[in-house]
RNA sequence: GCCAGCGUAGCUCAGCUGGUAGAGCUGCUGAUUUGUAAUCAGUCGGUCGGGGGUUCGAGUCCCUCCGCUGGCUCCA
């Protein structure tokens, strides 16, 4: 098939919907394409199709091919184009019969007797494997076949055709559909299904705990263990292994991150795709510049790579074909790109074209990919939770041989810890390993669960069936018990070769790598979706909700007990260093007072007549306490908590008077 | 994506079996100048998610699309 030909046809194709259906469905195919399973078939009348064999193609497997087969040209017929997507296996029967039904009913309707099967694997990019789509089509042209009335040309699968189509646009001449299987497996396929489920098998694994050495150490399978004092640990193990969540209720942060002028939905966008609004945009700045200081403290280089990349691009090419079920893909001209998931593509890239001496080792590269996308599921987005567009440190780390990928791997663990506390989140730790390398590593687990410094839930694979032999993760337990897995360290013993990166050693040779993959905090989105949901975890015990003092969009308040203050307090607010805003609006005090507390203020200064005269600061605190400071003890107080921490000043007028309402 | 529930003012929600929309909060205006979680009064504000249909008449019934939530699946 000629590529211009292709192109031509894509762009009339996207005109005549528009114009006549009002959608692109071009951009439709493209998008569905990635997330359903099925046949895809691309129906046209035309008044003339032609095409020529004009090579074969290296993806498929090309049959023996009769000269008479190898081109054909007809006026007046109904062009089938056909892809068999993953998924048609499951009942090639039934998915031949709804095809052939759906191209007779439309062949009926315009009154076509000519039709062109023609096998156009572009319609998908989860294709089928070759076997199964020659036997879907095989068996869509018996059926067809036996409809006497009709006349049947056959285009030649897997090889590169050339075609020629003059579309006749009438409101029926083209049409878009999928087809999925339904009912039972037939015989032939039972086997394939069996394998399937077989390959499934492997990839069960053990479960075991292990706690860190001491009097009471246990390391033994998961269900042994006395979770007592661990329930979180216990709620992960029981999410991990049966996946059953139980909940009607929606998560609390949805709506502490609207009613705190935080994030919220953005209608106008794609599903999970959020706006911030000041407060939470500072939050996730300073969440941010603290998880990026934590990386670059470490030495990782800080680099910016692109969010998207060709499509075809050789190596990348390799890594959707095997997870080809969810990016975003968008053209520019006539090119097909996708958009990151992760920051792992642009650095591959880079280290690729970098020239390492194992003196260079370990070699860390570092990225804040902002942003990052996933085209999830509808069902599967949740709040902050799980997004289609978020934004994650990654760091990938290069070492020279596998006591260094361990010895970094320990280094990236402790900055998880300390970064997630910075947070103030708690977290449980889940750690998955390929049998074999826990085995022959013994020591680093048991150091690696010791450093997490509680009981670890470890997972143990049989076999290796990603692209890691060990994955160390910090998960996260809800308000509504479910988990969510926030950093995590990987060792990858596959890409550095993939993407042919490699370091020259000690004797000049060429080597590859190992890779290790970090989130020093996971998704910061995440962290956010981890911080409300703590705090409602403590608002349902009946405690006060807090925003760790560095991270509170407004860290202090001045409150006047009346307008008579207002010099008092503006001489107060140019002395205090950090986020300060002061309720200059006409109310009374109580409101006021009520107000900054639902704000989870940390801070409240009341300034009348008494603070006034006697020269201190009436300072109220979370706890509902009232004291009298002084600035400089106030100051004082401060300093700790900001401690290693970022600051950013305050992102609203600092005169709520002032100051718009976003939510509510 | 599939199945289910939901979508009424900026926010939270009421509106029975179809008769043409209501409250509180917010906002605005005025009064009030307040001592630690809601001062009082007045007032603005609605293509009842979008489109189509049934009907003399639709927030209410039907279809369809969009969005949110839950479950399934998924989470490289």
């Amino acid at each position: 098939m000629g590529i211009p030909f292709f192109r031509g046809l894509r762009e009339q194709l996207k005109l005549c919907f528009k114009v006549q259906n009002g959608w692109g469905i071009w951009v439709d195919v493209l998008s569905d394409a990635f997330c359903v399973f099925g046949m895809r078939i691309l129906l046209i009348h035309a008044d003339r199709f032609s095409f020529r064999v004009t090579g074969e193609t290296t993806a498929a497997l090309p049959g023996e091919l009769d000269k008479s087969k190898s081109e054909g040209d007809v006026s007046e017929a109904l062009v089938v184009f056909m892809a068999a997507e993953k998924g048609d296996n499951a009942n090639v029967g039934s998915v031949a019969d709804r095809v052939t039904e759906e191209v007779l009913t439309l062949a009926a309707q315009i009154g076509a007797e000519n039709l062109v099967i023609y096998p156009y694997a572009h319609l998908s990019s989860s294709l089928s494997s070759p076997r199964v789509a020659v036997k879907l089509l095989d068996e869509i042209f018996t059926r067809l076949q036996s409809h006497n009335h009709l006349k049947i040309i056959r285009a030649p699968f897997g090889y590169y055709k050339a075609f020629e189509i003059s579309c006749k646009g009438h409101p029926l001449s083209e049409l878009a559909k999928t087809i999925t299987p339904s009912g039972h497996a037939d015989k032939a396929d039972e086997a394939e299904e069996s394998q399937a489920i077989k390959a499934e098998k492997t990839l069960e694994s053990e479960w075991m705990i292990m706690t860190p050495e001491g009097k009471s150490a246990y390391s033994g399978p998961a269900e042994g263990f006395s979770f007592a004092t661990r329930p979180n640990l216990q709620r992960l193990f029981r999410y991990e292994k049966s996946g059953s969540r139980i909940s009607e209720q929606s998560p609390p942060h949805i709506d502490l991150m609207r009613r705190m002028e935080l994030v919220d939905y953005e209608p106008g966008s794609d599903q999970g795709n959020f706006r911030w609004y000041p407060k939470g945009q500072l939050i996730k700045r300073l969440a941010e510049t603290y998880v990026s200081n934590f990386n670059t403290r470490y030495g990782g280089m800080q680099v910016e790579t692109p969010i998207m990349y060709d499509y075809q691009h050789p190596k990348l090419n390799l890594y959707l074909q095997r997870f080809p079920a969810r990016q975003y893909v968008l053209l520019s001209d006539q090119k097909e790109y996708f958009l990151r998931f992760a920051a792992c593509f642009g650095q591959y890239l880079i280290q690729h074209d970098m020239q390492i001496s194992h003196h260079h080792l370990p070699c860390k590269l570092y990225e804040l990919t902002h942003y990052s996308f996933r085209r999830e599921q509808s069902g599967e987005l949740a709040g902050l939770k799980r997004l289609r567009t978020f934004t994650m440190p990654d760091l990938h780390t290069l070492a020279k041989d596998m006591e260094q990928a361990k010895e970094e791997f320990v280094r990236q663990a402790d900055l998880a810890i300390e970064c997630l506390e910075g947070f103030g989140l708690d977290f449980e730790v889940a750690i998955r390993f390929v049998r074999d390398f826990a085995e022959q590593n013994k020591p680093f687990v048991q150091d690696l669960v010791s450093r997490c410094g509680r009981p670890a839930l470890i997972e143990l694979w049989e076999e290796r069936s990603f692209y890691f032999v060990a994955k160390l993760e910090f998960n996260f337990i809800d308000a509504l018990d479910k988990a969510a897995c926030l950093s995590t360290v990987q060792i990858d013993v596959e890409n550095p070769e993939r993407f042919d990166i490699t370091y020259v050693d000690e004797s000049g040779e060429k080597q590859h790598p190992l890779l290790l993959h970090a989130s020093i905090s996971g998704s910061v989105d995440r962290v956010l979706y981890a911080i409300l949901e703590t705090q409602a975890i403590r608002m349902k015990r009946g405690q006060k909700a807090a925003f760790p003092f560095w991270l509170a969009p407004v860290q202090l308040r001045i409150i006047p007990v009346s307008e008579k203050f207002d010099k008092a307090c503006r001489e107060i607010l140019s002395g205090i260093p950090y986020r300060i805003d002061y309720d200059d609006r006409d109310s009374s005090m109580g409101r006021k007072i009520r107000e900054a507390e639902r704000e989870w203020i940390p801070y409240i200064l009341v300034v009348g007549a008494k603070e006034v005269a006697g020269g201190y600061l009436n300072v109220r605190t979370r706890d509902g306490a009232q004291r009298k400071m002084t600035l400089p003890e106030l100051l004082a107080e401060i300093e700790p908590q900001m401690k290693g921490k970022p600051f950013l000043e305050l992102p609203l007028p600092q005169d709520i008077a002032r100051r718009p309402i976003f939510v509510g």
